[in-house]
DNA sequence: TATCGGCTCCCTGATTGATG
DNA sequence: CATCAATCAGGGAGCCGATA
């Protein structure tokens, strides 16, 4: 068996699913030292894993470093990948995982110097309704954004921004809301269909 | 139609084992 | 002994049916 994580790993919204992108032919190639191979690999992917890796470390450059680290490690360690135990993007997931996870506990081990910030941060006042957010992405998509969660009402727009702004769980914006915990997870839910929809 | 809550699956972090 | 890789378990998210 291979109950790893990444091998259960499915539904990642970052390419069509119908489309069939080969990736175990492509790590076959990084075996044979096939550098375009694994140029193909990264194009498709880098962007995806730069997102799981930042999720684990919390932090962009590291994430990078990450992403660059476990490049190396497919290129080098191609020839240990066994198709039986698993896809390929799973493979590619794991490593890049791994990889996350051993810095976590590399840096968890160091004194952080930003540890009061973190600190600051992560104690910053949340009791108050979220009304507004700030986004990276480019201002048109940002004013649409807006637009369309005005649209909703009250506890659902709250829902949302409390779940993907302040990364609150469903739990606890049903505690902050003072509502049902299935009730929240409804008004997540729909809450993000009526954004679907609006910005389509 | 909206709310509620149970169920299932997946992700994450911790732990354990293997290797140099 | 330190580091890396693999596995496991718990918690959370999403789905879906029951109910008001």
């Amino acid at each position: 068996m291979y109950q790893h994580a990444a091998y259960r790993f499915r539904g990642v919204p970052v390419h069509d699913s119908t489309d069939e992108f080969d990736y175990e032919s492509l790590i076959a190639a990084c075996r044979r030292q096939d550098a375009k191979a694994l140029r193909q690999l990264y194009e498709r992917d880098a962007g995806y894993l730069l997102g799981v890796a930042q999720r684990i470390v919390r932090d962009r450059q590291l994430a990078e470093d990450v992403l660059h680290d476990a490049f190396v490690s497919i290129w080098t360690q191609a020839a240990t990948f066994d198709a039986t135990r698993g896809s390929g993007r799973g493979w590619l997931f794991s490593i890049v995982r791994h990889q996350a996870l051993n810095t976590v506990r590399r840096r968890s081990k160091e004194v952080d110097a930003d540890e009061e910030t973190l600190d600051a941060h992560m104690h910053a006042d949340t009791s108050s309704l979220p009304t507004s957010f700030s986004l990276g992405a480019d201002p048109l998509m940002r004013g649409r954004l807006a637009g369309c969660l005005d649209r909703l009402d009250g506890p659902r727009r709250a829902s949302i921004l409390y779940a993907y702004l302040d990364g609150c769980s469903h739990s606890e914006i049903a505690e902050r809301l003072r509502s049902p915990l299935g009730t929240v997870k409804a008004w997540v839910r729909r809450g993000l269909q009526s954004l679907r929809e609006c910005m389509e």
